[in-house]
DNA sequence: GTCATTTTTGCAACCGGTTGCAAAAGTGAT
DNA sequence: ATCACTTTTGCAACCGGTTGCAAAAATGAC
């Protein structure tokens, strides 16, 4: 069934070289070759196969795209423009959900086998480990959503957590909250430790606040709503505001608030982090940090591409500026 | 960098085929030599070339899963459960995203030049054409969340939709409902075509009715929010209850009316599909009609597997029944 | 220990391409 | 037509594996 080089070079009563070099480009055929080629090719429906020539030729145009994130509805979005962006550069994603896994070694090889030519580690929860162990099995890898600090040897494209931090830190104070809650994702999340470091290094300038802070069991609606019923339950009152690690969270979080009577912004302030699509829908309307997911994605596929060309490039991280979205979930500044 | 079988020959001074053999379950080796090998190949660090073994056996274990749908939260968990599930069988996803295309030769040529050994097409929006034209081309496919009507050579997997319209109307009807409302997704999609006739032969059986029927442009929050905005100024009054298109529809839906100061259910009544996640969370409450999506994913990944093994068999449609989930956007039954 | 039978091993060809090299063909000047 | 020079072409080896086949080694019965 599959049509081969060969039945193509016979058909054309050429050689198989003449064939590969019509459809490689940069080589040398004359015109009169490459339709001769062209036709016998048409005519018998063939397309050249990638894996059997990735084999001289060491690309395999395959990227592997790994992440453990898919229960948060960002990443929808984050896929869409991975594939997206990558299919526009003529490389494939294969895709790897590394949900529940811990041992980096498994992963390795799994790409490995598939001779990836890169990888791009898609999350902010998965261990910087991972993106290390690629690092280290020489294959060309960016982290995008990762903590540049972590891994300094490991490309990383997202933004400074730490920073974003401190921004939720001054909207809060500037509307004159002072009994404030830190409503973090997984604890273990880079991510969430960076966001917390940032954000208690702001407050503490300022003091004479009462602070608190507690975690999530993961970015997700049910995370969220469950800590703030516990919250509500076990800690009453609550905070007169909080930074929540994550607009899904902070959408779980807003439910638990709905339930229990308590109104947004009147009784209680939420600020976000991400802004999906989710925080602008008009039932919902988070105030929220703005993470630019379409420029981090697009620097890391631009990112992961150079590799290609150039695998022991010198790390960089590329971090990106957020901003404050403002919506209903905040008193206005008095 | 990359260490290959010749070099673990030459370290366990064996022969090539010795190693091949010890890498491939089935192939007859000794203990002794097994051991010498798979001592070589750890000291070597060594894994075997999934693609280069491809060539001969025919088999790359990699699997197309291709889809449009990158704006329906429902599909992240899609995914995540494709994902998990294929690699669970040592089947490697490779993704491919079809928004905006509209011609099936691209895709065709890209999965045969990597040369896949099967694809899932995972859409209710994206034109029968696709899933045919991969059959066609004599790769394996299996059709999720499909119509099973439109393409009986191809395999569907997937629920009946004329049959969840009907189960729609008839809930309308339990409660009593009289001026009703049917709010689809695209007019082109399969799914909302079928739905829809569904929902009308159900309705026609009680006459006196007053019926209405509009489209949003997409499976969408935006979407359904703007329909109903529409309707609300262009069509008002708007109708008792609707039965939408899809559960991230009806959310939208869902916003338009809380905005313009309709209350569900006591105003306006609601139906969905799907029972995403979201549906359940408790500041939304949709009721709606379930929709197995596990089992529909597990169905479609043992389906394509076992086409891996016969390629030609025999197309089935299998279809999983859907029930109504009952939460609080519609009336009780009087 | 011999012999027939089974299991294990290596050789060599092959999968579908690519590519260095040298021969063949084309080009232009004389 | 000849020659020097450039471009195009085909040969053959190779990429990293697999596999049919026959030879070699192991097994077991006698």
């Amino acid at each position: 069934m599959p049509v081969t080089l060969k039945d193509v070079a016979e058909r054309a009563g050429v050689s198989r070289s003449a064939v590969s070099r019509t459809f490689t480009d940069g080589a040398s055929v004359s015109a009169k070759m490459r339709r001769k080629v062209e036709k016998a090719a048409t005519e018998l429906g063939y397309s050249p196969n990638a894996l059997a020539s990735s084999l001289t030729t060491g690309r395999t145009k395959l990227i592997g795209l790994v992440s453990n994130n898919f229960h948060n509805p960002i990443f929808l979005e984050v896929f869409d423009l991975f594939t997206r962006g990558l299919q526009d550069r003529g490389l494939r994603p294969l895709l790897v959900n590394l949900t529940n896994e811990t041992e980096p070694d498994n992963s390795v090889r799994m790409l490995r086998q598939y001779s990836v030519d890169g990888v791009v580690v898609a999350s902010s929860t998965l261990s910087p480990a991972f993106a290390r162990a690629f690092r280290d099995a020489g294959i060309p890898v960016v982290h995008s959503f990762g903590r540049y600090s972590s891994s300094p040897q490991v490309h990383v494209v997202g933004i400074d957590n730490v920073e974003c931090g401190r921004m939720a830190a001054r909207e809060l104070l500037k509307r004159g909250y002072r009994r404030i809650g830190f409503l973090g994702g997984p604890e273990q999340a880079t991510s969430t430790q960076d966001r917390f470091a940032g954000f208690m290094e702001e407050l503490a300038k300022h003091p004479g606040l009462n602070v608190k802070h507690s975690y999530a069991d993961a970015y997700s609606f049910k995370a969220g709503r469950a800590e703030m019923q516990r919250l509500l339950l076990n800690d009453a009152p609550v905070a007169e505001a909080y930074f929540c690690g994550d607009d899904v969270l902070s959408i779980g979080v807003l439910s638990a608030l709905q339930d229990a009577g308590q109104r947004v912004p009147e009784d209680v302030g939420l600020i976000g982090l991400n802004d999906m699509e989710m925080a602008s829908w008009e039932n919902i309307s988070l105030t929220t940090i703005r993470q630019p997911i379409r420029q981090i994605i697009r620097s890391s596929i631009e990112l992961v591409e150079a590799m290609l060309e150039e695998p022991d490039r010198y790390p960089e991280a590329r971090l990106f500026p957020c901003s404050v979205v403002e919506r209903r979930t905040l008193r206005s500044a008095h």
